[in-house]
DNA sequence: TTTCGTGTTCCGAGTGGCGGAACACGGGTT
DNA sequence: AACCCGTGTTCCGCCACTCGGAACACGAAA
């Protein structure tokens, strides 16, 4: 009859002022009402209420009871300086070491540009083919499955602007060079998640890629997985989808991107 | 003979674990090596230790002591909500857009803290100069057009109790540094409605500088049009006060300021 | 008037924070 | 080898601080 006597709905335990102060400042970013930011930390109304005096105090918070409250200068400030320190292949190294060692291929990050994908990471598999690329090395984005990936996720006039600039450059006979099957292929990345390059950038070459979000959850850097093609015959370069997808979103977790 | 007992050096008593666990947060994201962000906060190293564990724990900061501490996913993700929920951002991004469009400098918003200005918004012209700002800088009050303008509304017993915390430093050789001559500018300030910065704060950048009124009335953002000096001989930045102010007071209404 | 939902304050109990001090460890110097 | 110095880590007893239930204050709606 009865229903569970107390359900704990709070996430954590959290014993420590610390752990509590960071569950406040991070509820009162969330909501701006009191009751409702008691609500959002999982915390005793009076605990919230003292927690939240010390971080407006402090200008982590600004505002009051009746306005709402919001993010302080402090907060901004550190924000800021947290943002602006973030180093992609700092942060991503570590998971490019274990998805190399899973896979045994090698693994690209690139960072988007205006107009093309940059390799800031490169890291090569136990036996490296000889693979003309380097950390640095600027890549198209029509060609590419990491610079379709990013592709998929920009706004479509964005794309059509990008191809009047540089156009559609032949690098293989199977790269996309129709603006239109440009459009249908990053409908099905879309869908699909994940990316394939079966040779368009260079013959031989085949790669699957996922994208990487930034804290605004903007793709702007991609993770691909690179092999020869036909390696074994009958398995194809899409079987490695899943872990590509796993390791691209470890790292948008990593970078602080919002939600899954 | 006997010296002070006991050189209180640190900014403020913080007693209390949440205020320490900030100082620890602000710390970590200024200095990677543990005896450093033990001296940055100026706490006991075992109190440092405790709460970078809990930091740690909680993926606020991450890293470890032998690779250094640097922002977790926690952080980035908070700090990426923060700058995003800045409301003022948001309400006034279109119109610094339309601003900069107009006269082709640098724009900057700021929101002032106790003892300093922050930026919230910087929006680069067409041809950007290098300039050292970026979201999030703290920038003193005195030095700026941004700060000045923000001063000239204050209290004269809260600018004298400014100058008594953190004094009037010397940031150029036009810096303004006599309490007095401070005085006389923020009268004129308040008389022309807005400042001017030539040089005061950085060799060869100069700026006007106009208030934002919050819906209290009070006046808690600047925003400023910036320019490298003697760009074009014979005009001077002041020529764009009224673009300041009308672009200022558009975001003063649009963020329910009381009349106009 | 009563009721509800806000936000605020109080205060006793006891626990978790505090930080000096001692420890561990590695890389230099003699 | 013996030493030192600068790292980072752990220990532990005292007591200040946190905790949160409960009571309170206030305004708006019923």
């Amino acid at each position: 009859m009865t229903a569970l006597p107390s359900i704990d709905r709070s996430p954590a335990p959290s014993s420590g002022a610390s752990e509590k102060a960071l569950r406040v400042l991070d509820a009162a970013l969330r909501e701006s009402r009191f009751t409702d930011i008691v609500q959002a930390s999982g915390l005793a109304k009076a605990t919230v209420h003292r927690l939240l005096q010390v971080l407006v105090e402090q200008e982590y918070i600004a505002g009051d009871a009746e306005s709402g409250y919001r993010a302080g200068p402090n907060l901004l400030s550190l924000a800021g300086r947290a943002l602006a320190s973030v180093d992609i292949s700092q942060i991503a190294q570590p998971v490019v070491d274990r998805l190399v060692a899973e896979v045994d291929c090698t693994i690209h990050v690139g960072v988007a540009s205006e107009t093309e994908m940059v390799y800031v990471i490169r890291k090569d598999a136990s036996k490296p083919y000889s693979m003309r690329s380097r950390v640095g090395l600027a890549i198209p984005m029509h060609s590419t499955g990491m610079g379709k990936v990013v592709l998929a996720y920009w706004p479509p006039e964005k794309v059509a602007e990008l191809i009047d600039r540089v156009g559609l450059p032949v690098r293989t006979d199977t790269t996309i060079t129709d603006p239109d099957a440009l459009a249908r292929e990053l409908a099905s990345v879309r869908a699909r998640g994940y990316a394939l390059d079966m040779g368009e950038n260079e013959v031989g070459t085949v790669c699957v890629s996922a994208p990487i979000r930034d804290h605004t959850g903007a793709v702007t850097h991609g993770l691909s997985i690179s092999s020869i093609a036909l390696e074994h015959p009958g398995t194809s370069i899409e079987m490695f989808a899943p872990q590509a997808l796993a390791a691209a979103d470890e790292i948008s977790r990593l970078l602080g991107a919002p939600e899954l």
